[in-house]
DNA sequence: CGCTGTTATGTTAGCGCTAACATCCTTTTT
DNA sequence: AAAAAGGATGTTAGCGCTAACATAACAGCG
């Protein structure tokens, strides 16, 4: 009988634990968690007593140990497929100021566009017990549906409308692109060309591309696209803006997938000394402010991205508390008609 | 004596464990761990049998309760004060994408500016039992400081150079704005008025600025100020550049804290049929590619953001595997002369 | 053939916190 | 005044995983 057994081991980090300060406040370490998490379940002249032990003790409290005996964390998990886009960036401000007001944390993953990495940031985001999930679109990996479909917290599917697997909020692309398709017609163009960089991956400008499109073979129109290798920048639409005059000499209007490109294409039309909308007229997406600072102001379509993250985040924030939420919610669009057309 | 003692909880979620893993696989619950976080510890075979059960009942590892357990997470923290500001996206890009590639995870927070909310995230960070800590800058209330030293982590503070608690990567912020002044003298302007955003708050601006005066003073020059209520965007460029017209009628240049209101001013110059810089000459600071894609093409001085991102990662990385790192590294920066000075 | 070293796996005991239940008061109700 | 209800605090038993130590099996060695 090995009863006098060595003592084994001691780890652990040498940090204040809950309840080093429950023995100094003299009170059970129960006490000290409702103080800190429950406030209003402690007697006031305790709870005064408990914070004042925290405070001299420098107690930081163990967030991994909270979540693992809850089996939650104040984490949000936000997937979304690019950093160097600014319209993600807004919508990530939007979500971040909404949910850090609450005592929510973001976990930022990027897929750069691809799909397995999306499963993989699920998984590990899973894997943290986070409160709920925030993806860019609509599309997902097979893998990645199935670990969803099996989980059973929120899961927020933004930018574009349609079949979601539980709360959506964005806007439709397709009729976004048949908007600014049908702008150009009226302005009189009809040799245009749609100009999309990466539009395999970056399908949302593929959506526009088909509304595009429809309206144009409405009128007996064709639709010419160019495809890009690059998904977005000024140096890719000023090259784009070179390939079209080449490849389509008779153009009137190019159509951009976003305002990156339109930008980087409105600036180069200046420094060859064309004139916009004149020789060739020019669109965007986005209604970024970079667009309507330049001369002649770009003509182009506004999404409320920052509302769309508010909005995407007051949603789950509701659905966390137990309330009802409307599944799908259509942020619209707006039509900034610049001088560039 | 209670002995009989009624069965009395059950909690948790529904998901498959470790452990029952290990009793599918006929293996024990550390067999499985070593099978999924250092392979090379188990059987080639034992593994593979471990890791086709793993698939089969679809188990996603609890970060959560495997964090507990080793008193550590694969989360690198980092403060930043702005989403708004490119700059910082691209520094972020540049950690991301090093650091994701050996399996941390980033935990993004937003200070906006504010010493105090940079405090409580650290707070929050630390209790996230994070692997490392990165921060924008050298300055931190009081509480932060001693939240900090009392930390055993590795910490990094990026964008400017210092003394710094830990490890340091930036550049000489001072020494730019020298850099640019010095620029500004040799191309012949004299009455050059300097345009900050809420220079109290972004200090690395005011550090440029006290480089730019000493410059100006040592000429026998005076170095006057503006300082707007608003960080930085075109529209304030916009703004300010009237009312530097307005206040300093006979300035001949204009040296803007960043790129974004040296833009916005430019593009407004335009705007108001000015010549730039017959009239007004216009420099900035970052080297964002806006600034270079614009006619005149932006004087500015380009700091290495991403590289600068990148840097930190590799040297915190190193530092957690234990290898001895330099503490402070000047990333340097370039003037790009261009057109608008 | 016992000794040491190596490889593969298992046992035990927590990591620091909170859910669930229990207890003990004080107040309110009838 | 006894019973019921409520408020404040405590006890117990894990959450799911991994560090530390333990064990077993086998190879190489003089």
């Amino acid at each position: 009988m090995s009863k006098s057994s060595p003592p084994r081991r001691r780890r652990g980090s040498a940090r204040t634990t809950l309840s080093q300060v429950a023995d100094v406040a003299g009170v059970s370490a129960i006490t000290v968690s409702r103080a800190l998490n429950a406030p209003e379940r402690v007697n006031a002249e305790t709870r005064r007593h408990i914070l004042a032990t925290v405070e001299r003790l420098g107690y930081v409290p163990n967030l991994v140990a909270g979540s693992l005996a809850s089996a939650s964390s104040r984490f949000i998990a936000v997937i979304v497929p690019s950093l160097a886009n600014a319209v993600f960036i807004e919508v990530i401000q939007g979500l971040q100021e909404t949910f850090e007001a609450e005592g929510y944390q973001i976990l930022l993953g990027n897929t750069d566009y691809d799909l397995d990495r999306e499963a993989q940031l699920v998984r590990t985001f899973l894997g943290w017990s986070c409160s709920a999930l925030v993806t860019a679109g609509l599309r997902h990996s097979d893998a990645c549906r199935s670990l969803l479909s099996q989980w059973d917290k929120p899961i927020m599917e933004m930018m574009e409308l349609g079949e979601a697997l539980d709360l959506n909020v964005g806007l439709d692309h397709s009729e976004a692109g048949r908007c600014m398709a049908r702008h150009l017609l009226t302005r009189g163009y009809r040799q245009i060309v749609y100009v999309a960089g990466r539009m395999a991956e970056d399908y949302r400008a593929g959506l526009r591309y088909a509304g595009h499109r429809e309206i144009l073979e409405g009128e007996g129109l064709a639709a010419p696209l160019l495809d890009l290798a690059h998904l977005g920048s000024l140096e890719a639409g000023a090259a784009a803006l070179e390939r079209v005059l080449e490849t389509h000499p008779r153009a009137d209007a190019i159509h951009f997938a976003n305002d990156d490109l339109a930008t980087g294409a409105l600036l180069h039309a200046q420094r060859l000394g064309l004139g916009v909308p004149k020789d060739i007229a020019i669109a965007g997406f986005n209604g970024l402010p970079l667009g309507q600072h330049v001369t002649p102001r770009l003509t182009t379509i506004r999404s409320p991205r920052q509302h769309m993250g508010q909005l995407a985040a007051q949603r789950l924030l509701a659905r966390l508390q137990g309330d009802v939420v409307s599944r799908r919610q259509d942020v619209g669009f707006e039509l900034l008609p610049g001088d560039s057309s």
